[in-house]
RNA sequence: GGGCGGUUAGCUCAGUUGGUUAGAGCAGGACCUUUACACGGUCAAGGUCGGGGGUUCGAGUCCCUCAUCGCCCACCA
C-alpha cells in the first residue's frame, strides 16, 4: 500500500544518488544519434538562484526527453572560475585576517584561492543536484582546470600568430578599486545628478574687442569633469559651427597651468550641446582619445591606478583623490576668475559591475582580440540558418551587435585567472641592443607568445641570437585573461580540445544551447566565433533564449533588494518537482516572467494530485487483478473487446497528449508541454476517466486502461517532474526495483492498428465530450434551482432528430432515417446508468427532439437536457415564494430607477457609485425576467 | 540617439500560418467533508484583447498611427 501522503523530501533524497551511482546520466559515444548540451557554467562562487533554476529546468526537460527518446545524450556540467568574483571573495576573507593579497604575494594568494575553491567551490554543484539535473557528473569541468587552461593558452597563441591578438595603447574603462580594466559591458551606466562647470579658456593673442568681431577674449568650455583639466591637450568645435569658425587654428591658454593648447575642429562635437566647445582630454575620455588620435594630440595621463592625481596633474594636485582634486580645481578656477557659472545636469555615470566604484577612463596598455574577422563567419552561420535562434527574433539582436562589434579587451589586472602566455626579457638583461621592456608606456618591447615558457625561451633565443638565455631571464606578463576568454571555448574545451578525443568527435557540435538573453553578447556570440574559428563548425545548432525571472513587481531579483526567491527554500517547502513544474508552467520563452512564492503551489498541488491518483489506481489494481490484460507496460496492449465510449475516449486523449507533447517539445515550447501534460493528467485522467472508472460497467477492462494511460502520463511527466514519477512508477509496480523511468521509452501514442482495433476515433471522442457537456448542464441547472446535492432528480434528454447536433450519425447518437431524422437509437443501458449517476439522476429518459417540456433546460451538443423539478418543490409554495421575490424586486427597481432619474444624484455622486447603481438595476431586472419565466412553470 | 519587446479577466500569463461563442492558473463567489485527493470536487461569474484608422467575407492575430510601460546597445563633453 502506498503511504497516505507523498514524502517528496524522502523520494528526492533517495532517487538522485541512485541515478547518479548507476550512471544513468552518463553515456559513451556510440552509433546512435547524439543530443548534447553544455550547461552555462555558473560562477564557482555562486549559489543557486531562480535564474539557474529556470535555465537548468529547461535544459533538464529537454535532456531527459531526448534521453527517453533513445538519443545518446550528454549534458555536460561545470563551473566558471569567475576571475574578479572569486578573487573578491578570497580577498574579503583575507581582510578579516587583516591582510591584503599583496601581503601574501601572487603564488601564496593563488594557493589560498585554490584552497577556497576546494572547500567551497562545490556549493552550487551540490545545489544543482537538488534540482534533479541529469548532468553527466563524470564529465564535470572547470574553466580553470588543466585541460581548459591548455585550450586557453593554445587559443591565445594561435590568435597571436594569426595577428588577431595584439597589445595596444588604449583608453579603457578602469575600476580604481578593483585595479583592473573593465570591458564595456562590465560597466553599468546609472543616472547621476551632476554639474556642468562653465570655464573660460583665454585666447592667446586675441585682441580684446577687435572692431566688428563678436568674439571675446576667451572661449567658454562646459565640462562635467573639471579635475581632468590638467590633461587637456586641445579644445574642439564643430567644423560647421559658424560661431567659432574663426577660432580654429588659434591657441588658448589652459587655465591654472598656463599651457597653450590648440583649438581644433572635429565632427564629434555637438553644436547644440553645452557651449559647443569641448575640452579634449585624450588620456581620460574615450571620445577625446579618438579625437586625439585623429589630430595627433598628446595624451597626458594625470592619474594613478587608484584614481589619485599624479605629478603630471601639477604639483598642487599631485596625490589628491580625484574628487578632492575636482573640488580644489573648481575652487582655484573660481579664484582665478576662470569659472563662469555652474549648472545642474543629469547625466549617466559608469560604475564597476562588481564593486560599483565610479569607472575612470584611463590610458593603458592592454591585450585585445580583433573581432571583425571572427564575427563575419559567425554572422554568416546564423544568416544561413545553420544555427538557429529560438525564438527567432533574438537573431536580430545578435546581428546588431555582431555587425558593430568592437575589439575585445581581454587583459585583466587580476591574479586569479589564466595568465597571459606572453613573456618578456627581464629589463636587466642586455641582449645586444634590444632591451626587454613591458612598461605601459614603453616602446620597442620584445614579446614572446607561446603555450609554454620553454617555447617562449626558444623563441627568445632565436630572436636575440643569445643562446645563453634561461627561463630565469624571462618574465611572464603579469595580467590574466578575461573570464570569458575561457568560457568562449566551453563547447569544445570541455570535450577534450585541443586533443582529438572521441567525445569531441562525437558530441561536437552540441545540439542546443539554453541561456538567458543577458549573455548573448558576453558568451553566446563569442562561443560562435571561437567554435567556428577553431573547430571549423559552429558550436551548437540551436540557441534557445529564455526570459528572466523577475520579482512580483517586475524588478530584477536581487539579494540586496530582498525581493528574490530562493530556489532551495522553494525546494524545501514545495519539493524540487514542484519548483521545476511550476517554473516550466509559468515561464515562457518569449518574455520575462514575474513570479511570487504562491505560484509554486501549482506544482506542489499537482504532485499531490499525482500521488492521490496513483493511490486510487493501486487500490483498483488490487481489487481487479490485471492478469490477462496486457498493456504497453509489458510491450503489448490488449484490453479485450467491447470498450465503452469512455474507455475509448481516454485512449484517444492519451494518444493525443503523447503526440502533442512530442511535437511541442520539438519546438522548445516547454510551457505548452507542461500545460498539455497537466491537462491530460488532471482534466482527462483525474476529472474525466477516474470518475468514470469508479462506476465503469466493465471495471476490470477500465482499470487496465487506466493503468496503461497512467503509465504513459508518468513518462510524459518525467522530464518535468523526475522524482515523483520515478517513485510512483515503482510504487505501482510499473518498474522493477533495478529499473528507472529515466531510461524508459518516451510515449509516442498508440499505433493506427491499435486505435482501429479499439474503435478509438475522433467521433467517439467528440461524443463523450458532448455527453459530459450534458452532465455539466444538469449540474448547472441543479445549482441554479438549488436542488440539494443529496436529492436524486429526473432528467430528460431530447436529442437526435432536430438536426442541431453535430453528432448525428454517431452509432450512439442515432442514425438519420432515409427521409430525415429518425428516432435516436437508445444508449446502451450500462451507459445510461453511468450517465445518470454522474447527474445524480434517478432516471434519464430520452425524448424526441423538439419536445417542448415545461421544465428548465439547457441546449448542449448532446441534445437538449431537461431537469424535472417535479416532486422537488411544492408548486404552490414555490409560486408564492416567487411572487414575494417579485414584489420585493419591484420595490427595489422602482426606487433605484427614481434615484437614477434624479439629476443631482447622477451629477454629483462619484461615477463608480452611479455605475454600480445602474448595474444593480439591470441585474435585478434580469432576475425579474427569470423569475417570471419560472413562475409560468408553476402556474 | 539606435535597436528590440510588452499592453488580452482583479493578478500572472497562454492564444502557432487571420477562421465558430478569446483560454489557463491564482485570487474572489456559491455549493459540497461523496470511501484517491479540501494541496480536493462541482458550478457560476469575470474580457468593447491599450486608443484610433486601414486591408479582408472575417482581425486579439496583418498594415499604419498614437499612447503607455519595459529591456538592450551607444552615449552628451
Amino acid at each position: 500500500m502506498m503511504d497516505k501522503h507523498y514524502d517528496a523530501k524522502a523520494a528526492e533524497a533517495k532517487w538522485y544518488p541512485i541515478w547518479e551511482k548507476n550512471g544513468y546520466f552518463h553515456q559513451e559515444p556510440d552509433g546512435r544519434e547524439h543530443y548534447s548540451v553544455v550547461i552555462p557554467p555558473p560562477n564557482v562562487t555562486g549559489i543557486l538562484h531562480m535564474g539557474h533554476a529556470l535555465n537548468q529546468t529547461i535544459q533538464d526537460i529537454l535532456v531527459r526527453w531526448r534521453r527517453m527518446q533513445g538519443k545518446n545524450t550528454l549534458w555536460l556540467p561545470g563551473t566558471d572560475h569567475a576571475g574578479i568574483a572569486t578573487q573578491n571573495v578570497v580577498e574579503k576573507a583575507l581582510k578579516k585576517e587583516g591582510k591584503r593579497r599583496q601581503d601574501l604575494g601572487r603564488e601564496k594568494f593563488l594557493e589560498r584561492v585554490w584552497e577556497w575553491k576546494k572547500q567551497y567551490g562545490g556549493t552550487i554543484v551540490h545545489q544543482q543536484r537538488m534540482l534533479g539535473n541529469s548532468t553527466d557528473w563524470q564529465r564535470e569541468r572547470f574553466t580553470f582546470d588543466e585541460g581548459c587552461s591548455r585550450a586557453v593558452a593554445k587559443v591565445f597563441t594561435q590568435l597571436y600568430n594569426e595577428g588577431l591578438v595584439y597589445k595596444g595603447n588604449y583608453i579603457v574603462n578602469w575600476c580604481p578599486r578593483c585595479g583592473t580594466a573593465l570591458a564595456n559591458d562590465e560597466v553599468e551606466h546609472e543616472p547621476n545628478h551632476g554639474h556642468f562647470w562653465y570655464i573660460r579658456y583665454p585666447v592667446v593673442g586675441s585682441a580684446k574687442g577687435a572692431a566688428g568681431e563678436p568674439y571675446k577674449d576667451y572661449v567658454m568650455v562646459a565640462t562635467t569633469r573639471p579635475e581632468t583639466l590638467p590633461g587637456d591637450t586641445a579644445v574642439a568645435v564643430n567644423p560647421k559651427d559658424d560661431r567659432y569658425a574663426h577660432l580654429v587654428g588659434k591657441t588658448v591658454i589652459l587655465p591654472l597651468t598656463g599651457r597653450e593648447i590648440p583649438v581644433i575642429s572635429d565632427d564629434y562635437v555637438d553644436r547644440e550641446f553645452g557651449t559647443g566647445i569641448v575640452k579634449i582630454t585624450p588620456a581620460h575620455d574615450p571620445n577625446d582619445f579618438l579625437v586625439g588620435k585623429r589630430h595627433g594630440l598628446a595624451e597626458i595621463n594625470i592619474m594613478t591606478d587608484d584614481a589619485h592625481m599624479n605629478e603630471l596633474a601639477g604639483e598642487k594636485y599631485c596625490g589628491m583623490d580625484r574628487w578632492e582634486c575636482r573640488k580644489a580645481i573648481v575652487d582655484d578656477l573660481e579664484a582665478g576668475g576662470f569659472l563662469d557659472h555652474i549648472e545642474d545636469i543629469d547625466n549617466q555615470v559608469g560604475h564597476c559591475y562588481r564593486c560599483h566604484e565610479t569607472v575612470e577612463s584611463r590610458l593603458s596598455k592592454q591585450w585585445f582580440v580583433k573581432m571583425k574577422p571572427l564575427a563575419e563567419p559567425a554572422i554568416a552561420a546564423v544568416k544561413s540558418g545553420e544555427v538557429k535562434f529560438v525564438p527567432e527574433r533574438w537573431s536580430k539582436i545578435y546581428f546588431n551587435w555582431m555587425e558593430n562589434i568592437q575589439d575585445w579587451c581581454i587583459s585583466r589586472q587580476l591574479w586569479w585567472g589564466h595568465r597571459i602566455p606572453a613573456y618578456y626579457l627581464k629589463k636587466t638583461i642586455s641582449t645586444g641592443g634590444v632591451r626587454g621592456d613591458h612598461s605601459p608606456s614603453g616602446s620597442g618591447e620584445m614579446v614572446f607568445v607561446a603555450e609554454t615558457a620553454e617555447e617562449a625561451l626558444a623563441q627568445a633565443k632565436a630572436k636575440t641570437g643569445n643562446a645563453a638565455l634561461t627561463l630565469a631571464d624571462l618574465e611572464q606578463d603579469p595580467d590574466v585573461l578575461d573570464t570569458w576568454f575561457s568560457s568562449w571555448l566551453w563547447p569544445f574545451s570541455t570535450l577534450g580540445w585541443p586533443e582529438k578525443t572521441k567525445d569531441l568527435e562525437y558530441y561536437y557540435p552540441t545540439t542546443d544551447l539554453v541561456t538567458a538573453q543577458d549573455i548573448i553578447f558576453f558568451w553566446v556570440a563569442r562561443m560562435m566565433m571561437a567554435g567556428i574559428h577553431f573547430m571549423k563548425k559552429p558550436p551548437f545548432r540551436n540557441i534557445v533564449i529564455h526570459g528572466i525571472v523577475r520579482a512580483a513587481d517586475g524588478s530584477k531579483m536581487s539579494k540586496s533588494k530582498g525581493n528574490s526567491l530562493d530556489p532551495l527554500e522553494l525546494i524545501d517547502q514545495y519539493s524540487a518537482d514542484a519548483l521545476r513544474f511550476s517554473i516550466a508552467l509559468i515561464t515562457s520563452l518569449e518574455c520575462d516572467t514575474k513570479v511570487n512564492k504562491e505560484k509554486f503551489e501549482i506544482g506542489r498541488n499537482f504532485t499531490t494530485k499525482i500521488w492521490n491518483a496513483a493511490k486510487f489506481l493501486q487500490m483498483q489494481m488490487e481489487a481487479f487483478p490485471q492478469e490477462g490484460f496486457g498493456s504497453s507496460i509489458d510491450g503489448q496492449t490488449a484490453f479485450g473487446q467491447s470498450l465503452s465510449a469512455d474507455d475509448r475516449h481516454i485512449l484517444y486523449a492519451a494518444d493525443l497528449a503523447c503526440r502533442k507533447v512530442n511535437e511541442i517539445l520539438e519546438a522548445y515550447r516547454i510551457q505548452d508541454g507542461a500545460l498539455a501534460v497537466y491537462d491530460f493528467f488532471w482534466t482527462q485522467i483525474c476529472d474525466g476517466y477516474v470518475e468514470y472508472v469508479k462506476d465503469s460497467p466493465n471495471k476490470a477492462v477500465s482499470v487496465a486502461i487506466l493503468r496503461d494511460v497512467f503509465w504513459k502520463a508518468l513518462r510524459l511527466l518525467h522530464p518535468y517532474m523526475p522524482f515523483v514519477t520515478e517513485e510512483v512508477a515503482h510504487q505501482l509496480g510499473f518498474l522493477k526495483e533495478d529499473e528507472t523511468i529515466m531510461l524508459q521509452k518516451f510515449p509516442e501514442g498508440y499505433t493506427d492498428a491499435e486505435k482501429a482495433a479499439w474503435g478509438v476515433t475522433e467521433e467517439n471522442y467528440d461524443f463523450v465530450n458532448a455527453k459530459r457537456e450534458a452532465i455539466t448542464a444538469i449540474r448547472a441547472l441543479r445549482a441554479e434551482y438549488k436542488v440539494p446535492p443529496a436529492t436524486w432528480v429526473k432528467v430528460t434528454v431530447a436529442r437526435g432528430t432536430d438536426g442541431s447536433s453535430p453528432l448525428l450519425g454517431h452509432p450512439l447518437c442515432g442514425q438519420p432515417a432515409a427521409g430525415g431524422y429518425g428516432a435516436p437509437a437508445p444508449l446502451p443501458a450500462d451507459e445510461v446508468k453511468v450517465l445518470a449517476k454522474a447527474m445524480r439522476a434517478e432516471s434519464v429518459e430520452f425524448a424526441p427532439a423538439g419536445s417542448d417540456l415545461a421544465m428548465p433546460s439547457k441546449i448542449t451538443k448532446f441534445g437538449t437536457v431537461y431537469l424535472s423539478l417535479e416532486g422537488l418543490v411544492d408548486k404552490a409554495a414555490e409560486s408564492k415564494r416567487i411572487a414575494g421575490e417579485l414584489a420585493k424586486l419591484a420595490g427595489f427597481i422602482k426606487s433605484s430607477e427614481a434615484k437614477l432619474a434624479n439629476e443631482n444624484f447622477v451629477a454629483h455622486a462619484p461615477d463608480a457609485v452611479v455605475a454600480e447603481a445602474r448595474r444593480k438595476l439591470a441585474e435585478n431586472k434580469e432576475k425579474v425576467a427569470q423569475l417570471e419565466k419560472l413562475a409560468k412553470l408553476f402556474a
